[in-house]
DNA sequence: TTCGGCCATTAGATTTTCTAATAGCCCGGT
DNA sequence: ACCGGGCTATTAGAAAATCTAATGGCCGAA
């Protein structure tokens, strides 16, 4: 049975993610010759070869990433199992490296630390508020222990799981003239002259995506890519934009922002929590997650209370 | 995040599954100031304490139960993962140590060393015959990679899953006067002479057991752990066994033994694979009990074509 | 009080790991 | 055709880690 070091198989798996020894050696902290020994004496041991070795790099075979695989669950169990015998000892300690879009610093995050930061004295928080494209890559470069962005079709090196899904309320101030919490069917309103996100941004293209199959005519475009900007802006103008009910909680019945739930059909942004694939959450960061998701539950729960319920034939745009 | 090299995790699950520094260093070809040191040191890095130190040993503690678990299951990972890796590339090599009670050696193992043999030719394959007590301690002491024998409550430092679940028969001379094939319900049985097996065997507690809950009289026991000297023996006296199925389907038809299901009730033995909770099974063993349960079940399909269906009624003491 | 069996610690030998240096190969640009 | 860049493979030697031998301390049994 062979009896591989882990600090061998720890090369391994960062040659498999970064593609190239090089990289890899960059990436632990050590050199390009110390990694192409302990893969070879990984290759040795078993008699399998794991990569293929190119001009450009190399390739992982197909006994590689199965191997490279197996390695990284392994890895993540060997955490779990450092992270649960400190929790089992009775404490949770360490630093939290979180990255959160402006959808949830603005109105999910107080609460979740009013509640966190009181249970977990010993944890060094760190938050890191930002588009979803940089807290992703934050996240790869390990500079993250995790981030919540837009769902998408996943990258290697990152492993995410379905936290939210939230429905996308259109947000305007006055002058733009809608009734405040009337559900809103964008294609029966007067073309919109519409802020949105950055072409970057994976909630940009959904809602173009959108806007082209349900017929929702656009006046006008802005692409702003400042949460606080994007809301004075609208609050002040005729323009109006799209952002999910989490961010808009606290606007319900204050006269400033008027927000409208978009229906028939309804919109939803579903965000994911991505986390580098060498890694396993540590104690706190499932802790902090599960007071995410309940504060998440809980405004829902204050929008269910406060939007009207629609019957058929009942909705209509709302300043016609 | 704690970087815990696998020699010193290996320590740890040694210590957990011995007891004692002393006997984890045997078992690993160690010393037992290296595996102090190695635990030690595992302690440090997780600043959590895994083992009460006695004079007598140690003792886990309940954060140190953890770890040792998700340790074992890791570790077990990395073997799966070595062995996948083998496999994906293309080839099943290795050593294979097995063992098998006379129950199964006698009428399974061959058709499945038939087919296995061919399909694995790069696999050395060593095979032990025994006793379940004899069987479970070398698995115990890593000298059998697996062993099939009678379920029983487990114990600390195997694992094991249920492989057999298999219908009791009576075995016979024609000295003993019983018809062939026709299933006894053993309490209208005139009193038995009996031969089972020692009292260190699981089957003779399950045996016993059934006697006394059904009214089964017993005129003589006698105690024999030999298989052929049993069936020798019961072949030429008035004496009668109870085997397992699958030891006797070659007797089916055969003059020399009589061979009747147990009915009203059936009795059944149950088998597991015991293996060392430090190991996963390798590929070669996988694909060897693969094909054992087939044979099994083969078996099992042989009896029940040659069993006379039994209707409410009809059961009666098949020498009345 | 003595002895045996356990774990903890230290010192030094041995082994492993790591880096520096260099070679070889391939590819793209000139 | 030549050169430079970028990659992996290999070797040699320095540095670090690991291991054992020896010894001490503690505890319980005789």
């Amino acid at each position: 049975m062979a009896n591989i070091p882990l600090r061998q198989i720890r090369a391994v798996i960062a040659v498999c993610e970064e593609g190239s020894f090089t990289r890899a050696a960059q990436r632990e902290n050590a050199t390009q010759s110390g990694i192409s020994q302990h893969v070879a004496a990984v290759e040795r041991t078993l008699k399998v070869k794991l990569f293929e070795r190119t001009t450009g790099g190399i390739t992982p075979t197909p006994a590689g990433l199965r191997y490279y695989k197996r390695c990284v669950e392994a890895v993540g169990t060997l955490e779990h199992a450092a992270e649960e015998a400190r929790s089992f000892a009775g404490e949770v300690t360490g630093d939290l490296r979180i990255g959160l879009m402006p959808t949830f610093t603005r109105a999910v995050l107080a609460p979740v630390l009013d509640d966190f930061v009181p249970r977990c004295p010993e944890v060094r928080l760190h938050i890191v508020e930002g588009y979803s494209a940089l807290l992703t890559e934050m996240v790869l470069d390990d500079l993250l222990d995790f981030a919540v962005v837009p769902a998408f079709e996943g990258t290697i090196g990152l492993k995410s799981r379905m936290l939210v899904r939230d429905r996308e309320m259109m947000i305007s101030g006055p002058r733009a003239g809608f009734t405040p919490l009337a559900p809103l069917r964008l294609a029966e309103c007067p073309p919109l002259k519409i802020v949105v996100p950055g072409p970057d941004n994976i909630r940009r293209r959904n809602l173009e995506t959108y806007f082209q199959a349900h017929g929702v005519e656009i006046a006008a475009m802005l692409e702003m890519d400042a949460m606080i900007a994007t809301l004075e802006f609208v609050a002040r103008s005729n323009w109006v934009t799209i952002l999910p009910s989490v961010i808009s909680v606290n606007d319900i019945g204050r006269g400033e922002l008027i927000v409208n739930p978009i229906a028939d059909p309804e919109l939803h942004a579903e965000f994911v929590v991505v986390q580098p694939t060498r890694r396993t959450l540590s104690t706190q960061a499932r802790l902090f997650l599960q007071r995410f998701e309940a504060e998440v539950a809980h405004i829902h729960q204050v929008w269910n209370r406060a939007i009207a319920p629609v019957r058929p034939g009942n909705l209509r745009a709302a300043n016609s």
